[in-house]
DNA sequence: AATCCGGGGGG
DNA sequence: CCCCCAGGATT
């Protein structure tokens, strides 16, 4: 594909002017210049808004101030600060990045965007952003911002989650790219993809590109970016048991190749449809035979909407006159206090704290 | 190429 | 409440 060199001009001044301006967003990672911070910001940013990544950003700046501290931490410990974020796998290769680093790479970030791309975690569009933002170098960002400001300036109808799509945007995006200062160049567009060129109701009047833009003078902004997708979204019932004996609840950390891989939960009976207390003790519960009957108290429902999934939850308390290991061994019963330092997902994080944690 | 992985915000 | 958002890994 090619560009006109004077579209290409004006997209590169005023995009420039209008970021130079006092229209840049004022936050943290801003202006950032040690890459293990850089690379962080990404990695907590990557499908997140900035606003709701930020408290994160500062926690873990905060808790995890160098790449050695990152490297040494607990997984638990880790884990529980990215409690709530959603995307564990990003914490997963985060640290495994983070060790990668402290004691292959003496502790030193990659500085060539090769490097950069190798990282578990690290994609292209996380790579031009640390490459860019650290060392200067020439590679274009290609965000969802990115998706959505190209679409309509230039006009593109591809769909931007097709590889064809992709590719598309990325030649246009590093096309457009201002080589003298790559850096300025990828937070402005962002940035204005995030301010003024918004998915709903962009703010067109106040936009550098008005002039130029293929889909304000087509009236087209409502129907670019174009996506493909189309999700199927599978039903789950999740039917959570707390058992208690003794101050002490049982907890199990759920395992790989399902959500919330390395997350805690209480025992987890899943049903294939909505099961109610009754059906759930003859049918499901009694056929553990390492769980002796008790009362069942129902302690309420609750929904969950992943990307993907709908999870309808049920929450029940069963009192144990003894101290069972369901499933076998692959869980430990612990004391409230003891909770506090596991992750858990949002939906039990929620639960907890208006059930158990006094 | 298609599918999966959270949770927050807006209308 | 329902709809929209969107990088990287995996298969």
């Amino acid at each position: 594909m090619t560009i006109a060199p004077g579209i290409i001009k004006f997209f590169r001044t005023r995009l420039h002017s209008w970021h130079t301006g006092h229209n840049s967003r004022q936050l943290p990672w801003k202006g950032e210049k040690d890459p293990y911070r850089i690379w962080l910001s990404e990695i907590i940013l990557q499908q997140t808004r900035a606003l709701q990544g930020l408290p994160y950003y500062e926690s873990f700046t905060g808790t995890y101030p160098t790449v050695q501290a990152l490297a040494a931490a607990a997984d638990e410990d880790v884990f529980r600060l990215w409690q709530g974020l959603g995307y564990y796998n990003r914490c997963k290769n985060m640290l495994a990045t983070a060790r990668y680093i402290a004691t292959e790479l003496g502790g030193h970030f990659p500085r060539t965007h090769e490097g950069i791309l190798a990282l578990k975690g690290v994609g292209p569009y996380t790579a031009a952003a640390i490459s860019s933002f650290a060392y200067g170098l020439p590679h274009a960002v290609v965000d969802g911002n990115v998706y959505r400001v190209l679409s309509r300036f230039l006009g593109i109808d591809t769909p931007f989650d097709t590889t064809a799509g992709k590719h598309q945007f990325a030649t246009a995006a590093q096309l457009l790219l201002d080589e003298t200062d790559s850096a300025a160049h990828n937070q402005a567009i962002m940035d204005l993809g995030a301010t003024i060129c918004t998915p709903a109701a962009p703010r067109c009047a106040d936009c550098p590109l008005h002039s130029k833009c293929f889909a304000a003078a087509k009236d087209m902004t409502a129907l670019l970016p174009v996506r493909s997708k189309k999700i199927v979204v599978k039903e789950r019932f999740f039917n959570y048991i707390f058992l208690l004996h003794d101050g002490k609840v049982w907890i199990e950390k759920r395992g790989a190749g399902d959500i919330w891989e390395s997350l805690h939960q209480p025992y987890l009976a899943e049903t294939e449809k909505a099961v109610d207390v009754s059906v759930l003790r003859q049918d499901v519960l009694f056929d553990n035979k390492s769980i002796r009957p008790h009362e069942l108290t129902d302690a309420g429902m609750a929904k969950q909407r992943l990307t993907h999934q709908l999870i309808h939850c049920r929450f029940y308390i069963m009192h144990l006159t003894d101290m069972p290991m369901p499933n076998g061994t692959a869980g430990m019963w612990l004391s409230i206090s003891e909770l506090k330092k596991l992750a858990f997902p949002k939906i039990l994080v929620s639960f907890l704290r208006n059930n158990l944690y006094f």
